[in-house]
RNA sequence: GCCCCCGUAGCUCAGAUGGAUAGAGCAACGGAUUUCUAAUCCGUUGGUCGCUGGUUCGAGUCCAGCCGGGGGCGCCA
């Protein structure tokens, strides 16, 4: 029987209450113990659930059960002695870790790994992230797959993971081709430049292609229907005849980008270095783990569709459906849907479906993925399920090693509304530039440093910094401490306050311990790390109970995909040391042996509370 | 029409495998400071958990049906 972590409070205790129950009922010696921590602290620091559903398995009365477990439950060492008076409700069991204990777990935690050695059967994930398309300005709807995908990506390489980040740039296709043959025909003409082009130029550029090429037929059709004039129709159908040729050339294009044709191809590579260039400093400002490496472009899948969906074919998977080619998922096994998932067109071109079908095969056949995460915006859940759904079809997302289907997970998130409960838009109603809005926050973030520096002199520079990182720190808190599926409400005013559950309180408490320990003489500093733990005060107890929990949380955010949860948990802990700060004086303690504990513990807190947020990928400050 | 997501305090939101009197933060009000950085701490006020049934000793949580909001649904990406 391996040993259960040895500094977690509720693994000791359930192995204690599993023995309890085993002795006092050994026909239901595998029950669950059902340790959780106390909803309130007045009642105690943990309880057992385990009561109830026993009374029920065995016929008896919860309250004689609980009094049974009570009497055969050795806890001498662990928790203060177990009475009558543990009991409550209809059968709780109430328990209180003695002092003594929790000194002894938090030291154990107080490891260079945190309770968080590396998973013993390490998995390799490919995490889908961030997803920029070529000649697009990034905006407001681009901050959420970076932020929500690099938290993800930390915290499963935190617990022993391989990761792999998959930035899915959309660089193919149709809609590039006609951006890209829109600049070629402009640069020949000498209109533009392209080695001076920026990414707004290409934005714009983008829109205009759209528009050339769109065809109004069904405007036409209705002019004709109406009876306009035989000048507006001739204007229209001038108009459609522009956009055919326009579309006849993207098309064009496209195919002499799919050649390698190397002038066609040159400006597609502008296009491209403009894009990523852009894409990877909003990266590294938002202090998010993406490079050029992680970069895997549609076009990179472009060779392997043909052969790809021949396969398909060959095997009987994709089959005819209206002139179009589609894989069948209505079985259970593919995910039960119902909408088919088209991999070719009736013109014989390829979809995105296709692309990202090649995707999961390349992901898992060569990437080796066991599980496989998308960080995507909620709207295409229906199409991952159908990508996925066809690659397992097909085998594609059967791992060649373990011959077990990678695991799929769609880390869906919401959007990013305005203060009016719609999409945020700028007054005009356009997007929102990413550019911008971090520069707007950092800008807000440096006047509300400035104003609470106090009589404290900080240099320009380093005020600059603060700010960057307050500014950073608090966009990328107010992104993670929702429940990602759902939308949420943008505000400077709300992720900047200094109250409350936000990035600068939790970069607020990491800057007060750092300050205790700058004020620290060298020896105490040196002590601390090995100073024994004596937990008394309230303050001290609840701060040590909040830092044993660090663990689970962490364990919990690699399963759930949910990195709310460890933002919680920090706001809970800063809370909690905020409180120990308020009430225990640390360097002016009354005995040295006091100050030592005290000193270790802020020590484990700044430890605890720095790995965390460098989980979430939220940047932290000595001082502010 | 079918499918997915959301609905909890005035506001913004937590509530894992069902567990005690549903919790935070903001706002409002009242306290604490010769500060180890008050960007803090302590307290008070505030709820028919969208509605109705069902399962259960026990439902915000699970099931069914409604209501309200958002999104998606064969050849755009």
């Amino acid at each position: 029987m391996p040993e259960p972590a040895s500094f977690d409070p509720v693994a000791v205790l359930a192995e204690r209450f599993r023995a309890a129950i085993a002795r006092a009922f050994p026909e239901a010696a595998d029950a669950d113990p059902m340790i959780t921590a106390s909803r309130q602290a007045n009642l105690g620091d943990f309880q057992s659930n385990a009561a109830m559903p026993l009374a029920k398995r065995l016929g008896k009365k919860p309250r004689e059960i609980a009094e049974a477990i009570v009497r055969n439950a050795d806890l001498g060492d662990v928790a203060e002695p177990l009475t009558k008076d543990s009991i409550a409700g209809p059968g709780f069991i109430n328990l209180r870790l003695r002092a003594d204990t929790l000194g002894a777990l938090l030291s154990r935690l107080d490891s260079p790994d945190l309770g968080l050695p590396p998973v013993e059967h390490p998995q390799t994930v490919v995490v889908d992230l961030m997803g920029v398309n070529l000649a697009k300005q990034m905006h407001v709807g681009h901050l959420r797959s970076p932020i929500i995908g690099d938290a993800l990506a930390r915290t499963l390489e935190r617990l022993g993971h391989r990761v792999i980040r998959q930035n899915h740039v959309g660089d193919w296709g149709l809609p590039i081709a006609m951006v890209t043959a829109r600049l070629r025909r402009l640069a020949a003409a000498g209109t533009i430049d392209l080695s001076r082009i920026t990414l707004d130029d290409l934005d714009r550029a983008y829109a205009a292609a759209q528009a050339e090429c769109k065809r109004d037929l069904e405007g036409l059709a209705a002019a004709r229907r109406f009876g306009q004039g035989p000048k507006a129709l001739a204007e229209l159908e001038e108009q459609v005849m522009g956009a055919e040729a326009a579309f006849a050339e993207a098309r064009q294009t496209l195919v002499k980008l799919q050649a390698h044709d190397p002038e066609t191809f040159a400006v597609w590579q502008r296009i491209a270095d403009v894009t990523m260039q852009v894409c990877l400093a909003t990266c590294e400002r938002l202090h998010v783990n993406v490079t050029a490496e992680h970069s895997a472009g549609e076009s990179s899948y472009a060779a392997e569709l043909a052969p790809m969906v021949a396969d398909l074919v060959s095997r009987g998977i994709a089959e005819e459906s209206e002139g179009a080619l589609v894989v069948r998922l209505e079985d259970p096994a593919y995910g039960g849907i119902k909408e088919p998932c088209i991999v070719r067109k009736t013109d014989g071109g390829f979809l995105y479906a296709t692309t990202d079908v090649a995707a999961i095969r390349r992901r898992v056949q060569k990437l080796g993925a066991d599980r496989l995460i998308y960080v995507i915006d909620a709207r295409q859940n229906l199409h991952l399920r159908q990508v996925y759904g066809a690659s397992l079809r097909a085998g594609y997302a059967i791992n060649p090693r373990s011959g077990k289907p990678a695991e799929f997970q769609h880390a869906a998130f919401g959007m990013i509304l305005g203060d009016d409960g719609r999409p945020f838009k700028t007054r005009t109603g356009d997007n929102v530039k990413l550019a911008d809005l971090l520069e707007e926050t950092v800008e807000r973030a440096e006047r509300a440093v400035a104003q609470r520096a106090g009589e404290r002199e900080i240099p320009a520079s380093e005020r600059r910094a603060i700010a960057e990182a307050v500014g950073i720190a608090a966009i990328k808190h107010a992104d993670l401490c929702n429940d990602r599926i759902k939308d949420y409400v943008f505000s400077f005013d709300r992720m900047l306050a200094f109250e409350g559950n936000t990035g600068p309180y939790l970069l607020y408490a990491l800057v007060r311990i750092r300050s205790i320990f700058r004020n620290a003489d060298a020896a105490s500093q040196a002590a601390a790390p090995a100073a024994t733990l004596a937990l008394r005060e309230a303050g001290e107890k609840s701060l040590g109970l909040a830092l044993l929990r660090y663990p689970a949380v962490v364990r919990s955010v690699g399963e759930s995909l949910e990195p709310h949860r460890l933002v919680q948990y920090l706001f809970d802990l800063a809370s909690a040391f905020s409180a120990f700060y308020d009430a225990c004086p640390v360097l002016k303690a009354e005995t040295e042996a006091l100050r030592q504990s005290r000193l270790r513990l802020c020590h484990l807190t700044a430890r605890v509370l720095a790995d965390g947020l460098g989980i979430l990928g939220i940047p932290t400050l000595e001082r502010m």
